[in-house]
DNA sequence: TGTGATAGTTCGGAAGTACCGAACTACCGG
DNA sequence: CCGGTAGTTCGGTACTTCCGAACTATCACA
């Protein structure tokens, strides 16, 4: 197991990120984290919402937030602490990753909204 | 030639947007389009800034961006004009897409200084 | 109409990426 | 040292991307 790896902060791209959030899993676990007041461990996710994660593609979503340099990942004995980078998202990245996850929250708010509608209308 | 498709804008995702602009070229040539106060034919994208782009893998690239609702295609005779997609774009996705495009922009920028600053210190 | 030219699309194969179960490593508590 | 829990790596299959070659669509003009 090599030691987790994190991207200094100047190599940190915007392409990156937006690949990171595009999908809607690494997207929820992103925000779960950034709004948790504590840093979260990975199994936390192995089950979300509707969906079951299995546990080595949970690793792998981990690795790319890791990577893109969304999320700082610590060992803590057994278990990796995660919390949002905050120190690159404030300074250049912080506008992008709100929006982005602005976004996110209206598209799923829209999304109730319309199958609670289609689920009157029958 | 099946005929060109675009998204109802209610179809339009968030993961299909950040995909879509997550690939360098694709935000550049959305970029142009944006800028540009006319419509925009494919063509005059195939040599782009420094990289040289194939047909097959242009005419791709803007079937994403299509596809993603970000730009419209109209056919005019031969060529295809292609214009950002306003409507959607400005009520729920206005404030994503801008931030998106000033990161690229940023980078760019800081990229630029970079690599000068890179240059003279040898 | 037919021929040539230009703009864009489709096809197919090679290269790359994503997903997930199974096997592995790391760490801790007794 | 054992057993258990948390995460990672491996390997195979499935999907995606890239790009050249062949194709289709449209126009202009004889």
């Amino acid at each position: 197991m090599r030691p987790l790896f994190h991207p200094a902060s100047e190599d940190i791209t915007v392409e990156g990120i937006l690949h990171a959030l595009s999908d809607p899993v690494r997207a929820q676990i992103y925000a779960e984290i950034a709004k948790a007041d504590c840093p979260q461990i990975c199994s936390a996710f192995l089950e979300m919402s509707d969906r079951v994660v299995p546990k080595s593609t949970l690793s792998q979503h981990f690795k790319v937030l890791r990577e893109a340099g969304l999320i700082r990942s610590e060992r803590r004995g057994v278990e990796l602490q995660n919390t949002i980078r905050h120190d690159a998202n404030q300074e250049c990245w912080g506008k992008l990753i709100q929006a982005i996850m602005q976004a996110h929250k209206d598209q799923t708010e829209r999304r109730r909204r319309t199958r609670r509608k289609r689920s009157i209308s029958r």
